[in-house]
DNA sequence: GTCTATATTCGGATAGAC
DNA sequence: GTCTATCCGAATATAGAC
């Protein structure tokens, strides 16, 4: 008899481990023999499990896409103001602040190495787009707020030393008001 | 006597060229090979005007930097209002974005190979600061202002097909005449 | 181990000012 | 012709892939 293994739930293990072996070494630089070693199994068994390189890759993405979207959404009722919840992802961003700027890290890597593979745009602007939407579709659609929390880990990446979330919180509350006062239908 | 060439501009030429096939290839898959190719040169021509391929790179960025201020800001006068001088800076970033986000690209591939080499941060650091004081000192240093410039690159690197530039040109005098109401003192 | 590719070095060739 | 900054590219050393 065959040993029995939970096919989904080892392709999820690996993927899970696969996400830090990938944030901290790169795309392009973590070979395959790597992530094998790093994942404490051989070549032969991530192929068994994955058709290639790529597909890891992103259903890695995909998968860590999902688990932000549920963690970052987990204590948001629908009665809080737009403010408020604003307010719980922006801290939320905040907590994974680091992740998050590891994530962006790896996704410009990833592009780098493609170069401009029409697959590998769609990967990465479907994934941009899944957290934008999310995030306008709990906060509403106020034109710069979400650029403004992109640009917030854009800087905590340069300039590490040269950073105030409240600032930038307060900012945001500011343009979530200035649409509100429009007319609502702040579309950006 | 010996051959006479101008040695400052025969620097400033290889570090003009270097920049395009920087921004094309990245700092880890441009060998210096490759680069005195590119440039029409040997590698001991390379290694005769600088000491090493960080300092190349490290020069170049200082130069592009100095480059872009002094054309972003080449029409700005002081009569002009901050919002003005906002929305003129505003529109030489759109003109320039293509370019603008090959640097970033670049930068983020320089730090990836230069894992936490603190050289390499302070580089980084340096360029992003300097392009943000003086953005500071153009149109002032509202809170959110300068992340969102960021926000806006990166979201269409990440998002190409998303973008709208004028709403957040309108997003970001919504932020200056919030800060000028406060009274003033927004210290990002 | 071998093989490949890299950054860097160095002894010599070249050009052109005097 | 002399002199030397400039330029060349094979050689070196080192690292990593396999």
């Amino acid at each position: 008899m065959p040993k029995i293994v939970d096919h989904a739930k080892q392709r999820a293990d690996l993927l899970e481990g696969a996400f830090e072996l990938f944030a901290d070494r790169g795309y392009a630089a973590l070979s395959m023999r790597d992530l094998a070693r790093g994942l404490g199994v051989t070549t032969g068994t991530l192929y068994h499990y994955f058709k290639s390189k790529d597909v890891i890759f992103e259903e890695m993405v995909l998968r860590a896409v999902a688990r932000d979207l549920t963690d970052a959404t987990a204590e948001l009722s629908e009665e809080l103001s737009a403010s408020e919840r604003l307010r719980l992802i922006f801290e939320w961003i905040q907590a994974n602040q680091k992740d998050l700027r590891r994530v962006l890290l790896l996704v410009f890597d990833f592009q780098r190495h493609k170069g401009d593979d029409p697959l590998a745009k769609g990967l990465v602007s479907e994934a941009s787009a899944t957290y934008r939407r999310e995030f306008e579709l709990q906060v509403g659609a106020a034109p710069g707020i979400w650029p403004l929390i992109l640009g917030g880990l854009i800087q905590g990446i340069l300039e590490p030393s040269h950073e105030d979330g409240v600032a930038r919180l307060q900012a945001m509350e500011t343009l979530l008001l200035g649409a509100r006062a429009d007319g609502g239908s702040g579309v950006d």
